[in-house]
This record gives C-alpha cells, structure tokens and sequence, in this order.
DNA sequence: GTTTTGCCATACTTTCCCGTATGGATGCGC
DNA sequence: GCGCATCCATACGGGAAAGTATGGCAAAAC
C-alpha cells in the first residue's frame, strides 16, 4: 500500500490498528489483514509485537494519550470562559475520524482493556469542561451537571451523524441548530437564558 | 440452560442472538456458541435457519418493530405535549437492556443489513419526538431542532451509562440532573425559559 | 569482507466457526 | 401401528486467522 518507509515501525502498526478500528471496531484488528494492508506478512508484526493483545493495548495506548492533549492545547489558549467551551464544541465536532474511532471503542467498552481507556478519556473530557464550567460562575455541583449534559448531546450528535446523517437539519439549517446547541449548553449565570430568543425567531 | 419448552421456536433463537448483540455486537451472533446456550446442537438452528444471515435479519426485524412500537404506546396516552415529553425520555432512560442493544446495533451500523434498521428506528423516533415539539407550539423547523437536540442528549447519556457509569451525577444529584434536562430541552415557547431558575438555585 | 543484527517471508499447526449431509427420535394422521 | 412430518444430534469438510519455527537478506558493525 505504502512504500515511502522501507521499514516498519511499531507504531506504523499501532496505527494501522487505530484505523481498523474505525471500520470493525475491536474484531476489525486482526493481525493477517493488517499485514496484507501494509504490503507485507504476518512475520513482520511478530517482529515488533509479542502477540495481538499488545498490539491493542499499545495502540489504546497511543489513542488515550493523544486524546488527553489535544483536548488541552485547543482550548486552553482562549481566556474567555463563553468563548472556551465553543471552542471545544468546535473542537469535539471537528475531525470525524477521532469521533468515529471513539464511538467505535466505546461500543467494544465491555472489553476490559479497553474499558480503562475509554474510562480515562471520557473522565477527562468531562473534567475540562466541568471546569470550563465553573469558570463560567457555576457552583462545582451545577458545573458538573452542565458538563455531562453538554458531553451527553456532544456524544449523541457525534452518534447521529454516523448512523443517520440525514436526521441532523440539512446544510444552512445545521448552523442554526448548532448555535441552538451553544446557545443552551452555555447558561448565562445571572442574565436572561438565550432560549427565549430563539424561539422568538 | 432453559429446559421449560421441549422444542426452540425460530423467534426464541432470535432473541438469544439479540441477547449475544448486547454483549458481543454483531459478531456476538455465532450459530455454535448460541447452541451451547440454548442447550442444543446446530442442527436445531439450521432447521430454522436458512444459515446465520437470515438469523440476524430476523432478530434486526424483530427488534425494529418492537422498538417503534413500545415508542408509540407508552406516550400516546398522554395529551398534553409537556407530559408527553416527559414520559418518553422517562420511557427512554428505563429499559437497560434496550439501551445496550441499541447503542451494540448503532455500533455496527457499518453492515449494510444493520444500518437500515438502525436509520429507520431512529426516524421513528425522531419523527414522533418532533412532532411532539410541533405539538408545545414550535414551527416545524424548530420542533425538528429540539427534537434532534433532545434525542442527541438521549443518545449520550445512554452511553456515559453504559461507558463510565461514575461520570453521571451520584444517586440523588442524578434525579437534579434529570430535571435540568427536562426543563432545559422543553422549552416554553412565549415564556420565560426554565435555566434562569435552575441557576439561581 | 566477514559477521552480526534488524526486519521480514514462508511454511507449518491449531482453533473456531460456518455450512452440509445424513441419520435418529418423537409425535401425529388415519 | 404404519407412515410421515417435525425437530434435533452427529459427523464431516472448508475457510480464516492466531501463533510458532525457521530461513533469507540487506545494511550496519567490526
């Protein structure tokens, strides 16, 4: 498939397996496929790995530590609490292939290997935002609430989009509804909510 | 394992393999390893069965029409839109079992034979979510944005139950919680939205 | 220039499951 | 009580992939 490399690397494998992942979910790693899609044989991976378990857990590995930063490194520039969590909505609906590939391990979450990850990942997404939250003003209790309820329909919609696309509003309306989204997801402590407003239009 | 009936039925060997999709996806459904459950041999299944296709598309078949049905049952009853609406995401968040099985098919939603039943019973109720918002006094256009908004937030809390359980607000917070969605994603079209009081509190 | 070392190919064996072929048992029609 | 249909067991062949064992081959080491 490739040839730029004349030699592999493990994580050239790892990730390969990252992209299995995304179409098969966790069954979809399986070493002889993986082999013949990098253009070679079952003996180069027995090279880089003992056996298929440490090609997954690696590759869980991989996922969970690029997940953590870049979650980070997007929002964290914008000072402006408001403007912080639309940055990270932005964000979160931005790379498909991240959101597909987080749905598909989540739908292998009873796997115990990789129940740690996603249990680590969504634990830290979740803690940002309860503390984007309570930037905004919110008590810790009332931030936590909103921050499950904005990962919540972040999930949902990140599940409509690959299994019913045609469910979310079609082309300019979907601008709307992500700003109906913004709008309610980010209380405003002490104004009038945003709601009313849009239902006015 | 189950010895109450002297011969299995083409419908009994379809729920188990509805039972396999809750813990093993699509590929849960393995004709030898449901026999060894259901305490027969494959020559039970095959004479049911044309092969393991035909099974899967009988149990997808199943499970659709009893999804879009117990939709409609539960909250017809209801006549004012508010009430309606609540009941369905009370109705929604109750059954366990249904919210893995739906989350283990969206998750497989890749396979042709799947995704077809998955886009239809999300129409469903996405079709019938909307019209209850039609029915609180929105425009279509707007009932289709809050119904999506709405069954997005479902979608994801179902699967912070199902991945990290310990994310979701602890015992009695969680009823919090679940009113803050409720009063959040039913608005009141020509009154003042709910989040203000939530807030002040 | 020979020897090692890194990387991979080839050729097995084993396991698990699908699908088929065929025979056996039990119960009903008549 | 004979025959037939229903329902299941047993035995077999085949494919796909995990893991092992071993040989090959180029580049670096010396």
């Amino acid at each position: 498939m490739v040839q730029t490399k004349p030699t592999l690397s493990a994580d050239d494998w790892a990730d390969a397996a990252l992209d299995a992942m995304v179409d098969g979910g966790l069954d979809g790693v399986a070493v002889e496929p993986l082999a013949r899609k990098l253009g070679v044989t079952k003996g180069s991976f027995y090279w880089h790995f003992a056996n298929r378990d440490a090609l997954i857990r690696a590759s869980l590995e991989r996922w969970a530590s690029r997940e953590t930063e870049q979650i980070i490194e997007r929002a964290k520039g914008v000072r402006q609490p408001r403007k912080r969590i639309q940055t990270v909505f932005k964000a979160a609906n931005g790379s498909e292939r991240e959101g597909h590939l987080y749905l598909a391990l989540a739908a292998a979450s009873r796997d115990p290997r990789v129940a740690d990850f996603v249990h680590k990942v969504s634990q830290r997404r979740l803690d940002f935002l309860a503390e984007c939250y309570r930037a905004l003003g919110l008590t810790a209790r009332d931030a936590r609430k909103w921050a499950t309820f904005a990962y919540s329909t972040f999930l949902g919609t990140l599940q409509l989009r690959r299994d019913n696309p045609s469910a979310l509003p079609p082309g300019p309306v979907f601008n709307e509804y992500l700003r109906l989204l913004i709008e309610t997801l980010i209380p405003r402590p002490g104004e009038q909510p945003p709601a009313a407003a849009e239902q006015a239009a």
